[in-house]
RNA sequence: CGCGGGGUGGAGCAGUCCGGUAGCUCGUUGGGCUCAUAACCCAAAGGUCGCAGGUUCAAAUCCUGCCCCCGCAACCA
């Protein structure tokens, strides 16, 4: 049997999952049950990064013991990966000792070979937040960007690896394996990234303590990704389960955001080659979701939290949407209305009625059995069906084994489309009314519900839940895509009973939006199987967990809003959207940056009345330094209108 | 010259690599049907394919220049 071995990466514990990485392990998930459907012998491997300075002061900040704290967010994970219907088989996370075994035993061979050196790193570290801190990151080029406290050039010992000898090893790889890195366009940046030469990168740290200690050598933990990489051979039995290393080992496809496309092509391929040991076979690099035009991200307050979404619609709905909505690799967004388009359009419109429709027949023409096949059908509608009917099936095994479930779906979707045009043309109800026109009854019956079993199949991999209740209502067992076409539904299958697969959703945007943001019902009481759509209960339950995310009125208070008075204003050179801004705030004259120069000019702020914060911390935006900032309403994608008064009041009066 | 993505009927997109009748989904309008989740089916309206040159028998597609939009970067404090 061949085996197929998928991973997603292993998601970074510093933070709560989001939309991003749910994308990322579904379409995993999709991948991983198509190669089982072509009857391969399949490991899908998921899981945690848990180590760093970043987990260590998260935890701390948390105010627990960093295991705990590891602990809690991977069974977040976990959660959620159950109610996406992930069906992983491993799930790996860096603190456990199999794979600190194997992170220490790479890293022998790797230094056995000799590409590994002990050197000096050196960087700007901020001695109060105990961590190294990027250049670019620098606020004035001297200051914390966390703590604001000036930063101090340090050097520390740290272990290196030899990246600079893979250049030529690596252009080699992408040259002769050019589907390693897909799609396209992130291999031309790779290309272009190791072309450019490679500096060594250094792999060890001796600044914190969360991590992998360095054989021999105990001051050390290894840094970030020679760790975490790893986990997809300690997952395939490295170092010591040789039989099942080699049968799973090298992997058939990593699959990752773009962001970290570079570690994966690069980094991993050179470790595994300083370590003597296969490369993988591919990489393959999605794109981003993007929230009205922006990319997600938590200041922006724009993450979509993916079990809202299930609770709501249903897991298949969201499955469904992401597969069909992005092409592998390119961004798309993720708009509430477009959503809820798909949701309608296509899954309870298509989809779901035309389940309906046939199996209703069925039952109250057929006495709820599959009819005869017969030979009533003829050489052009019945022949074009089973004919598409094939031609689809070819077509969307196809884009399932190149990965693009957009298109595979859109052939399903083709097919869902002809057979409600077959119902219509042939018009059962009317045969019905006619008992001369039984065979041909039988036939047609019996041709869409084959044609709906096979859709069943097609959408398995995508809509595991809802593949499986389509099969219930018909009566039929799972089916592998093995052997797969028209004309083997069993005559005289008793059918189950009909029921809506995706009842429509007749709440507008604005109204699901409310309840997005209200918390998530109660889980349904317990029978709901977690396949079925819960139809949003209207206006439903308050709050249990509503002092989550809310401050008290002394939180409040800390913050100071004053009135203040704009003496002078004047665009900042060679930025889009900041002005600079003389204040009067009553005791003294301020300078603040405000993002708004596209909504207004500077001679129209001057002499204005404002709001600002009056206590936040300065900061430098384009080496001015702005001490405070301006409320204005801020849409989303749309453009700022500042607060202001319905009367005159003075600058420096406290708002609150 | 910072990096990248994009400009195709009202909206969202495919087509561009490998020139040859401009396509899909949603929406709109009219009709049909009543098995079905007011679903389904048919038809129609609606496009100077960002602009300007060039190559060609023929350009959304190839070449040159320009304009505009959106991310990221170092500007939402």
């Amino acid at each position: 049997m061949p085996r197929f071995y998928i991973t997603t990466p292993i998601y970074y514990i510093n933070a709560e999952p989001h939309l991003g990485h749910a994308y990322t392990t579904m379409v995993a998930d999709a991948i991983a049950r198509s190669r089982r459907l072509m009857g391969e012998d399949v490991f899908f491997l998921t899981g945690t990064d848990e180590h760093g300075q970043k987990v260590e002061r998260a935890a701390q900040k948390a105010g627990v013991e960093t295991k705990a704290f590891a602990d809690r967010i991977a069974d977040k994970y976990r959660t959620l990966f159950r109610s996406l219907n992930i069906s992983n088989d491993d799930f790996i996370r860096t603190t456990e000792p199999r794979h600190i075994r194997a992170a220490q035993d790479i890293w022998r061979r790797v230094r056995d070979r000799g590409y590994l050196y002990k050197s000096e790193y050196e960087g700007w570290y901020c001695t109060v937040d105990e961590l190294f801190v990027p250049e670019a990151q620098l606020v004035d080029g001297t200051k914390c960007p966390t703590c604001g406290n000036p930063v101090e050039r340090l050097r520390e010992q740290s272990y290196f690896f030899q990246l600079s000898k893979f250049q030529e090893p690596l252009l080699e790889l992408y040259r002769t394996h050019p589907e390693f890195i897909t799609p396209e366009i992130r291999r031309n940046e790779m290309i272009a990234f190791v072309s450019a030469g490679l500096r060594d990168l250094s792999v060890s740290r001796t600044s914190f303590k969360w991590g992998i200690p360095v054989p021999d050598d105990p001051a050390h933990v290894m840094y970030v990704w020679f760790d975490a990489l790893t986990n997809y051979l300690t997952a395939a039995g490295f170092p010591d389960d040789e039989s099942r290393l080699r049968r799973y080992w090298p992997a058939d496809v990593h699959l990752m955001g773009k962001e970290i496309v570079r570690q994966h092509a690069v980094y991993w391929p050179a470790f595994l080659m300083a370590a003597g040991l296969e490369v993988p076979k591919r990489v393959i690099g999605h794109g981003w979701w993007l929230m009205n035009e922006a990319k997600m991200s938590k200041s922006l307050g724009n993450v979509v939290q993916p079990q809202g979404y299930v609770d709501r619609f249903g897991v298949d709905a969201l499955r469904y949407f992401v597969m069909r909505e992005m092409v592998v690799g390119q961004d798309a967004s993720f708009a509430d209305e477009t959503f809820l388009t798909r949701y309608n359009s296509d899954l309870a419109n298509d989809l779901g009625n035309v389940v309906s429709r046939v199996t209703t027949m069925v039952h109250r023409y057929c006495g709820g059995m599959v009819p005869p096949r017969g030979d009533a059908g003829d050489a052009g509608l019945d022949a074009d069906l089973i004919r598409t009917t094939r031609e689809t099936i070819a077509r969307a095994l196809e884009q399932a084994r190149l990965f693009d479930f957009s298109t595979a779906l859109r052939e399903v979707w083709g097919l869902i489309s002809v057979l409600n045009k077959y119902v219509v043309t042939r018009e059962p109800w009317s045969l019905a009314r006619n008992a001369d026109s039984r065979a041909l009854l039988d036939t047609t019956l019996y041709n869409a519900a084959d044609v709906l079993r096979i859709i069943a199949a097609l959408i398995d991999p995508v809509m595991p839940s809802t593949s499986a209740r389509v099969r219930a209502m018909l009566g039929v067992a799972d089916e592998s895509w093995a052997d797969l076409r028209p004309g083997t539904l069993e005559s005289g299958t008793a059918l189950g009973p009909t029921e809506p697969l995706f009842p429509r959703m007749e709440h507008t945007v604005d109204e699901l939006r409310k309840m997005a943001d209200s918390p998530a019902p109660a889980p349904s009481p317990s029978a709901a199987a977690p396949s079925s759509p819960v139809p949003a209960p209207p206006a439903a339950a308050p709050a249990p967990s509503a002092a989550e995310g809310k401050i008290t009125i002394d939180d409040f208070m800390k913050v100071d809003l004053r009135v203040a008075k704009v003496l002078a204003a004047e665009k900042v050179p060679n930025s889009r959207k900041l002005v600079k801004l003389s204040i009067d705030v009553g005791t003294e004259q301020r300078t603040l940056v405000a993002g708004i120069a596209e909504a207004y000019e500077p001679e129209q702020l001057v002499g204005r009345t404002i709001v600002m914060v009056f206590n936040l911390k300065p900061a430098k935006l384009m080496g001015i330094e702005s001490n405070g900032m301006v409320l204005a309403a801020s849409p989303d994608g749309g453009k700022p209108t500042l607060v202001g008064f319905e009367a005159e009041v003075p600058p420096g009066t406290r708002v609150r």
